[in-house]
Parts: C-alpha cells; sequence; structure tokens
DNA sequence: TAGTTTCGGAACTCTTCGTTTCGAAATATG
DNA sequence: CATATTTCGAAACGAAGAGTTCCGAAACTA
C-alpha cells in the first residue's frame, strides 16, 4: 500500500463522535457535519471511510456487540435467561436506543444494508438460540423442538418491543417474567394438527 | 367558520397519495412534493391540514386500523387467536410495511407524535388484550393472570419482528404456531420467587 | 526525490422541507 | 349584491443537510 496511512486514531474519533452525536441529539438530528465537529475531522475524512450516513451509523451502532454464544448453561431455563440477557442488553445501549428504529427503517430503503444486517447480526443471534434449542433436546428437555425462527422471534420481539415501542426504562423483572414465560411457551407441545 | 370550506376530496386524496407514494417508494424515498403531484395538489394544501411529514404519514398509515376490541370468543384459545390475527392484520398491510419502522423512529425525536401513538394505538391495543386477560380469568382458565404490559409484548414482540427485522412474508402457519405458544405461556403459573 | 494517499478545512451542488406569495374560486356576513 | 375570509393549485423562495471536490500540508513508499 503506496501513500500516506490512515490514522486509527481518526477511525476512533469518527466512530465515538458518531454515539456521542447519536445519544445527545438521536439519529433524527444527527448530522454529518455535527460528526465532523465532534470528532475534529474533516468530513472529507468520513465519506472516506463509509459510503452514507447510514453506513456511518450502522458502524457505529453494530460494533461490538457481544456476540459470542452463550456457554451451556446446563439446563433450558439457564440457556433461556442468558439468552434474553443478552439480547436486552445489546438493544439497551444508549446507542441501540437511539440508532435502532431508524436503522430498522433504514433497511427498508437499502437492501445492501440490511443483507449486512442479516450476516452480522441475526444470523448470530439465530444460530445461539439453535444451540440453546439443540442442547434442550439432547438433555431431553424438549422433544420436537419449535421452530428456531419462532423461537428467535419469541425472545427477540418482546424485548424489541419492550424497549422501542413501550420505551420502557426498566429491564429486570421483565426479563426475569419473560424468561419464565418463554420456557412455558417452548415446553409446550402443540396438538398435532 | 367563515371562508371557503376546506374540500374533503382533497383530504382524501391527500391520504391515498401518501399511501399510494410509500407503498411505491417506501417511506424513505417519499417527498411531500411527490404527494402533492401524485394527489394533483398544491404542497401549501398539504401543510393547511399536517404540520410536518412525519404528522402526514402518521395520519395516512394510523387511519383507519381496525381497532374495534374482538369478541369474547369463549376461550382463552380463541381470543388469543383473534389478538393475535388483528396484531397481523395491522402491522401486514402495505402501509404499515412501508411506513412502520419509519415512524417508529420518528416517535424517537418528536414525543409529541409518540404521546398520540400511544392514544390512538397502544392504549386501546393493552385495553383489548386486558379484556382478553379478564375474561380468561373470569372464566377460570387463569389464576393469576400476567402483567398486561408484558402479555402484549409478548403478541405485538415477535408479530413486529416476523414482519419488520425478519421480513417474513408468510404469516399463516406463523400465526398458529404464535398463538399456540401464547397459551401455554400465559397458561403457566410462575413459581414464587 | 517523486508519486500517492492522508489530513483538516472550506466551498460547492443538489435535494428536500417548510414558508410565502400569487390570482382565482368559494363561502359567510352585512 | 358587496366585502371579508379562507380555500384552491402553482410557483418561487430560504434554510438545512447529504455528498463531492479542491486546497495546501503532512506522511508514507519506491
Amino acid at each position: 500500500m503506496v501513500g500516506r496511512p490512515r490514522d486509527e486514531r481518526v477511525d476512533q474519533a469518527i466512530l465515538a463522535a458518531t454515539r456521542k452525536v447519536l445519544t445527545e441529539q438521536g439519529y433524527s438530528r444527527l448530522t454529518v457535519d455535527a460528526v465532523a465537529t465532534a470528532a475534529g475531522v474533516g468530513k472529507a475524512a468520513i465519506y472516506r471511510r463509509y459510503s452514507s450516513k447510514h453506513e456511518l451509523v450502522f458502524a457505529a451502532a453494530i460494533h461490538d456487540l457481544d456476540l459470542a454464544p452463550p456457554p451451556d448453561g446446563g439446563s433450558l431455563s439457564a440457556d433461556l435467561a442468558a439468552l434474553v440477557q443478552d439480547v436486552l442488553d445489546s438493544l439497551s445501549t444508549p446507542t441501540a436506543r437511539a440508532a435502532g428504529p431508524g436503522l430498522l427503517s433504514d433497511f427498508l430503503g437499502d437492501p445492501a444494508l440490511a443483507d449486512r444486517f442479516e450476516e452480522t447480526f441475526l444470523a448470530r443471534e439465530r444460530a445461539c438460540v439453535q444451540a440453546a434449542l439443540d442442547r434442550a433436546v439432547a438433555r431431553g428437555e424438549l422433544d420436537a423442538p419449535p421452530d428456531t425462527a419462532l423461537t428467535h422471534s419469541l425472545i427477540m420481539g418482546p424485548a424489541f418491543v419492550w424497549l422501542y415501542v413501550f420505551r420502557r426504562e426498566e429491564t429486570e423483572t421483565f426479563a426475569r417474567d419473560l424468561t419464565v414465560r418463554l420456557e412455558a411457551a417452548l415446553r409446550h407441545t402443540p396438538p398435532r394438527t
């Protein structure tokens, strides 16, 4: 590679400034100029790294999500509790709270971004769900495991709505209650149709 | 009231054009000029009725949602099936699919709009959930009814995520499966802590 | 040393929101 | 009927912000 190398501190300053503006102003009031100013950086430095404002916010919000699959908790109940906690943690950071719905809306108009979200976030989460279901079957806790996507929606859905639609701040008792209800939902063997 | 009265056909033309542009272009590509052109109307006629683009889209998307509380279905199972179907129907119209996440994002930057959403949509849905839970208790199907907001999130959340995050088109078997799992989740009496 | 890429900063174009103005039409009031 | 008021479509306007381009300087490679 020839030429002046990119300054890594600029990369970090841009992402940090984006998260700062995001939490202080919200996605709808975030401007690229404001990010550049807050980062002490020229706008060109931003567009050299990200092709659009959407890409910038995506990178800043989906950057260090804790996506290591939770370890075997020993029981379906423990695995579900860990999954619920991980999902709630991912969605309730100040950055995620500020950018989540806006990013979701961006995906509608930018299929490439939506695909990246699917690969970067959804597929990994789904794999964690799948692993927990497989372990429960192996333990004999579940005969017929429910569909993975359905299970995923049963975990992520209530958490998403609780935080982004109902805008509840409190998550502790919610996490406990959701986990208990989820276990009951999954253990139930549906009647043959 | 003095002066020339508002033409009611203009009201309808604006809302119809908004829904048309919404489904054809998506929220992110919807411009007020495009709506005005599609409606055969001046932009001033739009801003005479709505104070912002957000208000316009809100009115067009949350207009005729079927918010009559579902009648007593005779059993918790039947009531849940009806609730799930109503929620899925509300969220899966072409207009809702195009505007849903965008509107949700707008609420973050416009608390007044968020309050109207709470009153117009969430409160009514919550009342339907509450009524179904009350009937189940009266029938003796539930001893300790779960928290209404939690139950609401258990119904709306998976539906929302299924349609807007996973972007699944298919809803029939999803509705059936969700209903069955929900009933199991609600019937379960959580252990004393 | 020459060529390339980065840097911050500024100027620029283009799109879109929201406002204002225009003449004409419709209605209520006197 | 006459006047005041509000509507109508259309067009022009100002402000804001996305994205691009250029500048001189700095950092790196060959």
